[in-house]
DNA sequence: AGGCCTACTTACCTTCAGGTGGGTATCTGA
DNA sequence: TCAGATACCCACCTGAAGGTAAGTAGGCCT
């Protein structure tokens, strides 16, 4: 499983960062909880199309294990949970910010296209 | 082939970025240029313990690719290919600094070990 | 009564990144 | 004479990441 054989020893920082961040959702449900604050489960599948309910509840898994995510259950009849970034969640997010720009410019130099909702809304069915 | 398959449309600047970085290798590539300016091929080889060529190769093409690494071949009768940084490669490992410190604060206060040159060379053989 | 909502879990399957171990041509040093 | 260095290429294989589709329990809506 994904959840294991982490934490190894590392190279260097960017190294430690990338084992934290990998995964093909993470930096999404990151950003997704940085621009929302607190979002349930269900608003977080909506909010990346094309996520599998299974990687979403893996990744946000791994994240509170590793401390990026706040997980708060309301134990309510219709089941409600609601995610959060933690401090160090916060942190990372900011230390990921220049590296969203060079992509942003990346993006823009090599014309590449933007997933839009339209795009998203296909690739969901 | 790894080559293939990228540059699809992205999410965002940070999916954008993370395409590129993304590889066991890449990042430690890129800060093995930063630090040495120039490397030859062997010279990366032994700076990165336990990179396989094949894994080395693979990755440097992608990066020429991409256009982060400039690849210089002297036309000599020991083969000598010299690997360097190009702009792109620069402003993209300076992108990356902060996520390198947040790493490096998070090593510290998880206590996760350090990959130290024994370690290195009992990971070779 | 039946379908949909919530937030999951589980089993199974495909894909591919990465590793292993071989081979290439040419020259140098022991 | 032959190992070792240079910078690769190639075929094969494994393990893990991710996707698919089903099931779960309780309540709401029609």
């Amino acid at each position: 499983m994904a959840t294991s054989a982490r934490r190894g020893p590392y190279f260097c920082g960017i190294d430690t960062a990338m084992d934290v961040v990998a995964g093909k959702w993470k930096s999404l449900i990151l950003w997704e909880l940085h621009n929302y604050g607190t979002r349930r489960f269900a608003e977080l599948r909506r909010g990346l199309p094309g996520v599998s309910e299974k990687m979403l509840i893996q990744h946000l898994r791994e994240m509170e294990e590793d401390g990026l995510v706040h997980r708060e259950v309301y134990r309510e009849v219709p089941p409600k949970v609601e995610y959060s970034l933690t401090e160090h969640g916060v942190s990372l997010n900011a230390a990921l910010a220049p590296l969203g720009r060079w992509g942003t410019e990346r993006m823009r130099r090599i014309g590449a296209e933007k997933v839009s909702v339209n795009v998203a809304a296909t690739v969901r069915r």
